[in-house]
DNA sequence: GCAAAAGTGTTCTTCGTACACCCATGG
DNA sequence: CCATGGGTGTACGAAGAACACTTTTGC
């Protein structure tokens, strides 16, 4: 490295994009934005921008997600996840990013772009289906990111991130069976969430007006990883 | 993002730092090199430098790995870990790095620093106790390094990059038991490591000329991931 | 009452742990 | 033959999967 000062170099940009994940529906939802500007411009790509001189890396990526949210804590979980810097990912100069995964509660807000010329919750299954058709490598940075997430639900409580603050645990089921995409028993899950200490803690309150027995809501619990984890593997009985 | 050109901001550094970590007798051990320039001059750091115009991140890792360790390719495993920008973490410009985590064999080869003053493999465990002797925000990103690392060995078949290209079961015990920290019953482990699919595979051939009965000799397996995975936890029977 | 959803109990099986025991080598 | 480490067999208990069954609501 000696010899290399970086002050003689090109200069680069390092910027900050938003891998935000929701469940909409029956659906894990992503959100993007229409670029207004080029390159790429029209097309769907993932909320992010520059990182300001004056600030760090999760303070640009809480205020992308305020920006795009419309409201100054969206709730839900926030973690960075990877960089991505290819010499030519973006034809105007070098830029560097550092992408961060959100998971937010259903809808958390209408989003109104602010300098994006449109926003919209795109399912994330259609999506990675064409990964090619968002702008710059954000079709891998949303497929890493759906990745993490999925993963991520096994050995962490960040389930409860996609709900609101108080959920029931037939909720929080449904959160797994659409991100994971596979059925859950109704039963089984039950019993190893409440079982599973820190994951949820009850409030005592119950749902009303619902169809069939009200169900207990319970809140986050104080667990920061899982143990034991849950199966996301299907192990068949023999 | 609208009104903010990056080409108008104080200019921003990307580089690549490396926690590159083996096994050194029974430690868990970390390379570090003496800062030859300011700041910083004559601490110890984590080996790292600056991206050029036109590598990619993962191949200025490579560069950075090979450098250090004076080897092309020194076998073992590299992936990202995490990128640190806090805007004063380097007093001379706004730095932003990309950490990457690097298991290699044993001793890989007498370290020659190129352009560091001097490197040395530290035991993990003392500079992690005084992580604040370290140069930047090393510190933190060896502690993220050594967690990562510790997690890694769970669930995925990571061990066998701290280990020679051929190895012995026992050896590759020695791996978690050194980087966990915690004995393993060399039984147990055995039956695990040879049943999970992929992990490693045989490769025919006996040790000799070891104390006791000679031990079959296996490579690194096909599998990416290690299901099921093994307990670091201890459950200890009631 | 009936449908629907919440929640509990029970059985079966799998798998981790502990540990007894056998195997193959060097000295 | 004995020490040393490699490798196998087995019993016990914890925990997951499957599913019968009870509880509590809306209609």
């Amino acid at each position: 490295m000696t010899g290399y000062d970086p002050r003689s170099y090109p200069p680069v940009a390092v910027t900050v994009d938003l891998v935000l994940l929701t469940i909409h529906g029956k659906q894990l939802s992503v959100l993007l934005v229409r670029r207004a500007t080029a390159p790429f411009e029209g097309r769907w790509a993932l909320p992010g921008g520059f990182v300001r001189p004056d600030e760090n890396l999760p303070q640009a990526a809480r205020r992308e997600l305020a920006e795009e949210t419309g409201l100054s804590d969206p709730g839900g979980h926030l973690e960075q996840l990877a960089s991505y810097g290819e010499p030519d990912r973006d034809p105007r100069m070098r830029v560097v990013t550092v992408a961060y995964l959100a998971l937010v509660p259903s809808p958390p807000a209408p989003v109104a772009g602010s300098d994006a010329a449109a926003a919209r919750w795109a399912p994330a299954e259609d999506t990675l289906a064409h990964p090619e058709e968002l702008a710059f490598d954000h079709g891998g940075i949303l497929r890493d990111g759906v990745e993490r997430a999925r993963a991520k639900l096994e050995y962490t409580p960040l389930a409860a991130a996609f709900c609101p603050a108080e959920f029931t645990i037939a909720e929080l089921r449904r959160v797994y069976e659409t991100v994971w995409g596979v059925p859950l028993d109704p039963r089984n899950f039950h019993r190893k969430a409440t079982s599973t200490p820190g994951f949820v803690t009850p409030t005592g309150a119950t749902t009303t007006g619902e169809r069939g027995r009200p169900a207990q809501l319970y809140k986050r619990g104080a667990a920061t990883a899982l143990n034991p984890a849950l199966m996301r593997t299907r192990s068949p009985r023999r």
